[in-house]
RNA sequence: GGGCAUGUAGCUCAGUUGGAUAGAGCGUCAGAUUCCGGUUCUGAAUGUCGGGGGUUCGAGUCCCUCCAUGCUCGCCA
């Protein structure tokens, strides 16, 4: 419905200046969705904001633009005689006839009335999920993941070339730590494939963490070795190369569990341009060196007794920084010789804010940044328990990703079959495997995704598998149940009806709630809030379900069978397609 | 101490450029079922939108201040 709320849009534009000429150039309409259905499809709130400039009462100011609109054929065709309500809001009802016939439209469209971008032009880049090499993946990338698929998702249906880099921690200080430690305590694993598994690799990346803290003697070594590997020491990079691959293939492993596609770019790819930076710097006037690190001082930001907060691009030692590879990937990401991206999102926790605010500042002065070009950091907050606190294990480990879609696919499983013995149902066991399976990843996802990912977020696995309320299995069975009407003799392809006909309130209901998913979609391309399409997806269920308990399909007559038929189709269409953006696959039956 | 974020119903959370009587889910209570999967639907109760001040015709939303919580503050990422 974008199409026609810009439409009309520009015909109250037109009204108010019919009006009100002598207000011109301070018009707007203030068009928006109305707040409640029995205010019709949208309100007009411009009225009110005239009516100081004007000096005149705002209803009076409504009736005058409604005047206008009531004259204008083009209106007259859309929308019914608008109301005036309250102080002074006007609200347009649309006919049912445009209603129908936007319903029509979309049948059988496979981008669902959504628009697509006018060309392929410069691509958007989502940096997203970035674990670090030598660690296992553990709950802290699970947001990152998620939001970031789901955002890249979203951006690729609108038509954008979207890069999904996963700027993987595969260089700086750890390494130095890790290669040095296991110098030491086995030597095996730097020279030949797999000599120990992830496992033991995380616990020696734990043993190297603790002694890089306590042990000076070993972080002067470590940080010997960073410059080594750095410097492109064969020895030091073979062993680099040995871990990342081992890395690499479990990372893929959780990837290809919940179907997500990235490409790496790890931060090593970065290393040759790093000198390169810091010149850049330099040249520009920006670098200063203090108590020997190489800084720019930023603007607006205050550090400690009033002093500049500095952002270190260059280690008094001589080495290279996360901030520094985090510039050279901006020069590079948007620069013409590199990916020449317009817009870059960085998907991560709220607690790099500083960082990249830091950051996105440096690469503006430095001129790296076009005018057309955006950076945007796109922050979430903690996963917590159900104490409140940040999610651990019992024991107090981190918890495992791996360990974490097992328990909800293992729960799903569970009720599955506890549900299935309740109803004397009889499933086979790939049945049951792939709908658990589904099931317990979809709730995973959807719980990260339905709540604004700005706040804390509480992690429940009773809550996101719930069968009721905002959650995946409930969107998931109001596929299901329209696959039962198709089951059931309701071909959902067949001929449309010459004319469609509604005639409940649940139906229209129904048809509006269906009519908004180009602008919820275009919201999210906008504001990157992947909530805002669950909170739409989970109110198209709740109409869907109303019209499904009170409006016979099966046994209605025609045309009112074929035309809640199609309504059938375009929801469960409508369904999938959201589900789909959110990285979220459907069922027939569950 | 500085900066940033958060604070909305018993619980988990929405609330889009400031707009009509602040919403939903869960839970609680009361109902509905000859029917396409009841994992559903209908209805009820529940609020100092952290406190206080201000701007405005109008504030959960903007400004100031205070309180609480979390994150962060020079060579980890």
């Amino acid at each position: 419905m974008l199409r026609i709320a810009q439409t009309l849009e520009a015909q109250l534009r037109a009204a108010m200046q019919q009006a009100f000429p002598e207000a011109d150039g301070e018009l707007n309409p203030a068009l928006g969705p109305a707040s409640k259905p029995e205010f019709g499809d949208f309100q007009a709130n411009g009225a009110l904001a005239l009516a100081k400039p004007l000096k005149q009462a705002p209803r009076q100011i409504a009736a005058a633009i409604v005047e206008q609109l009531r004259n204008s054929p083009e209106f007259s065709a859309l929308a019914e005689a608008p109301d005036i309500a309250g102080p002074g809001f006007i609200n347009i009802t649309l006919k049912p006839s445009v209603l129908a016939a936007e319903v029509r439209q979309r049948i059988g469209d496979p981008r669902l009335g959504v628009a697509a971008v006018e060309q392929a032009e410069a691509p958007v880049i989502v940096d997203f999920s970035s674990p670090n090499i030598a660690k296992e993946m553990h709950v802290g990338h699970l947001r990152s993941t998620i939001i970031g698929d789901c955002l890249a998702r979203v951006l690729e249906f609108r038509g954008h070339q979207v890069l999904r880099l996963n700027h993987v921690g595969d260089w700086g200080t750890q390494f130095g730590m890790l290669i040095t430690h296991l110098k030491q305590v086995a030597p095996e694993a730097l020279n030949t494939a797999d000599a120990i598994d992830l496992g033991d690799l995380v616990a020696f990346y734990r043993e190297a963490k603790k002694r890089f803290d306590d042990d000076e003697a070993f972080q002067t070594t470590s940080r010997e070795e960073v410059v080594k590997l750095q410097g492109g020491d064969a020895t030091s990079l073979k062993a680099w190369g040995l871990l990342c691959d081992q890395s690499r293939r479990e990372f893929q492993k959780i990837y290809d569990r919940l179907d997500i596609r990235l490409s790496e770019r790890g931060e090593s790819f970065y290393n040759p341009q790093l000198p390169a930076v810091v010149d850049d710097l330099r040249d520009s006037g920006l670098l200063v060196t203090d108590e020997g690190a190489g800084c720019v001082f930023l603007e607006g930001v205050v550090g400690k007794e009033g002093k500049p907060l500095p952002l270190i691009v260059q280690k008094s030692d001589g080495g290279f920084n996360y901030a520094t590879t985090d510039l050279a990937a901006i020069r590079y990401r948007l620069g013409a010789a590199g990916d020449g991206a317009e817009r870059v999102i960085y998907v991560t926790d709220a607690g790099q804010a500083a960082h990249f605010a830091g950051v996105f500042q440096v690469a503006k002065r430095a001129g790296w940044v076009p005018a057309a070009a955006s950076l945007e950091h796109v922050p979430f907050g903690l996963v917590q328990g159900d104490d409140g606190k940040k999610l651990k294990t019992r024991a107090g480990d981190t918890v495992r990703l791996k360990d974490l879609l097992d328990e909800a696919v293992e729960r799903a499983q569970a009720d599955l079959r506890r549900r299935l013995e309740e109803e004397e149902r009889q499933e086979s066991d790939s049945f049951i495997d792939q709908v658990a399976t589904t099931v317990g990843l979809a709730a995973v996802k959807y719980a990260d995704l339905s709540t604004n990912r700005i706040t804390n977020y509480q992690f429940s696995f009773e809550r996101m598998l719930a069968l009721t309320g905002n959650t995946a299995p409930y969107l998931l069975y109001a596929v299901v149940r329209i696959s039962g009407i198709a089951r059931k003799g309701g071909a959902l392809d067949g001929e449309l009806p010459e004319q469609l006909v509604f005639e409940e309130p649940q139906e229209w209901a129904l048809i509006r709630q269906l009519l908004q998913l180009d602008a919820v979609i275009s919201e999210v391309e906008s504001d990157l809030l992947p909530n805002r399409l669950c909170t739409y997806l989970f109110e198209l269920s709740q109409s869907f379900n109303r019209f499904y308990d009170q409006v016979p399909v099966l046994k209605a007559d025609e045309p009112m069978r074929s035309s809640r038929l199609a309504l059938c189709r375009l929801a469960a269409d409508t369904l999938k397609l959201g589900l789909s953006l959110l990285g979220i696959p459907s069922l027939e039956r569950m």
